[in-house]
DNA sequence: CTGAAAGCGCTTACAG
DNA sequence: CTGAAAGCGCTTACAG
């Protein structure tokens, strides 16, 4: 690394080139109205000083930057799907790509991080924004798409029909033949975790099959919050014979729960969860999930912030995108008592 | 979303307030001398307003920013490991993150991307930068930290011990009794596709197995480079009766191959990768692979960082992570002939 | 074809 | 304790 000292500026160039700041910017964006030799000075000098524009001066000067923003709070593995769906989706766009992080990794993070970035960012360094998982409503000057949005948002957003995937959880529950399904519930505040809960509810009411609220744990989907709840689950006498954790995270603990007091999965005891996260293959047993391609979440999104951003976007605000039931290891019929 | 129209500056805080908006910065940043009752105004108004000061004006004006910046291409799976070990290391740090990618997923991007985009933001915007695997040497005019740096790249680096890591690996194969071992190798400008190669061909001449030149296929780390260097190599004769490929992405694709071929892994056919990327545990076989924990690389890199940018690292400016051969299905004894 | 000047939203000496 | 002014690195009317 040249540790370069000072940044080169448009100051250093014009002034080695023997021309005004004002020239020097015409050259770097291709304005017409220069001749071919100042274009030539300027140029060799660029070359000379290895100079770039500062991204920050310009986003400043000018209304339009060409990069759009992701706003997150922590990089997970399903972070990083939606990550490779948005480039996928930018791709060739013209648009580059800013995600802001704050040094939180989980939990401890404090509420409103995702309006404070999103306000911070699109004043004027993105030209719009991605929102993944916030807290609450949030409101900008500049487009805003979120995935998975807060329970009664109307920003526009991209989320996955959590409710369908739900409900086939636990039809494919029934149809195993499990009628004690506990329940470990997501946090509240978000739509995808009320969609899950309804999915739950209603299917087993389909059924005939009466809702014990004994049976539900409020969770927050942090795997964390799930392990009292699993446990307090799987102590009673009369435990349920499946478990529908609402995020494979809060599953895999579940299935540690489990591991711990001795129940065997799927042999004891079907666990369930939600999102299909790489690890959730690789438990032990492989766990039945639902999946959510968090890659076309945010390939979806981005597609949609594109078009808002140059004020073309035709189709519905709210995206909705189909789930699908993985059946793997960890369901099986309950043991006949 | 409310349409927030223009967004909130300081201006717009100080006019209601009824004071300068050099007052109106003393309140946001928390300096000394300024009364409790301008405070309280001011604090009101922002609050009213739903002020955020703008992340780029502050980076333009001040000199230090809060935030340190990652560099990448694209995001793969490896992408989205480093980014938890940087977070992690940045948790209650102070620091934000920034990562800037640009939009082309794979392949085309331009040579120089790394430099150009790591010009754009250290200007002002990042106190520090982090490159993932960038084409050449960077210079900056911020402290810079590479991981998996370029060939004789002299900046601050972390990387993995790929010389160890590759010499495991071939001694794992001559242990199983290979000797005809095929080798495709990684881009040629990474320190790191150098050091894999070197270990392959000292591992070998350790051994007193001749290095066959014909046996060794220039990839380029892109999983595709692999496909007709793998179908060279199975499809000779004399064919070897293992491959290493100097990644799990060109690994899965020789994997491919061979299915194709009708040749048994690893019946037939031995196949080695590097990295161990969530996908080859997941092959079929399990792949055989080294591990180098981006996870820590990520967390490493952002340590020295944090340091260099304080100004208080003491450590040497480039670190060497150990790597560690796991061994799965995809490597067995060659078939006696 | 080119430059001087204003201004994007902030922060920071400098006065008062 | 507070404000007017300069300036961070750019871009864009406005003159010439």
């Amino acid at each position: 690394m040249a540790e370069g000292g000072a940044p080169v500026t448009m100051n250093d160039v014009a002034r080695l080139a023997g021309v005004s700041t004002a020239t020097v910017s015409r050259v770097v964006n291709g304005r017409y109205g220069v001749s071919a030799s100042t274009i030539a000075q300027v140029r060799s000098a660029i070359e000379r000083l290895g100079y770039e524009s500062s991204l920050v001066a310009t986003s400043l000067r000018r209304s339009r930057t060409n990069v759009l923003g992701l706003v997150t709070h922590s990089f997970q593995s399903y972070t990083a799907e939606v990550l490779k769906g948005v480039m996928e989706a930018l791709r060739q766009s013209g648009f580059d790509l800013i995600v802001y992080a704050n040094g939180d990794l989980y939990g401890t993070y404090s509420e409103g991080w995702e309006q404070r970035h999103l306000t911070r960012l699109s004043g004027t360094l993105t030209d719009g924004c991605i929102v993944l998982t916030p807290w609450g409503e949030v409101r900008s000057s500049t487009p805003v798409v979120v995935i998975d949005p807060a329970k009664d948002s109307a920003a526009p957003s991209v989320t996955a029909d959590n409710l369908a995937g739900a409900t086939a959880v636990v039809e494919h529950l029934l149809g195993l033949g499990h009628r004690r399904i506990g329940f470990i519930a997501g946090r509240s505040s978000l739509a995808a975790a009320w969609a899950r809960e309804e999915g739950y509810r209603s299917a087993l009411a389909e059924a005939g099959v009466r809702v014990d609220p004994t049976l539900i744990g409020r969770g927050d989907f942090n795997p964390e919050s799930a392990v009292p709840l699993a446990r307090a689950l799987l102590d009673r006498a009369d435990r349920p014979t499946a478990v529908f954790a609402a995020s494979d995270g809060m599953a895999l603990k579940t299935l540690e729960v489990a591991k711990d007091l001795g129940i065997d999965v799927p042999g004891d005891l079907s666990v369930v969860g939600f999102d299909n996260i790489p690890e959730s293959a690789l438990a032990e047993p492989a766990l039945t999930t639902v999946d959510q391609s968090m890659y076309r979440l945010g390939y979806e999104a981005a597609r949609m912030l594109k078009s808002l951003v140059s004020g073309e976007w035709e189709g519905p605000s709210h995206i909705v995108l189909p789930t699908r039931l993985v059946i793997r290891g960890s369901t099986a019929s309950p043991a006949r008592p």
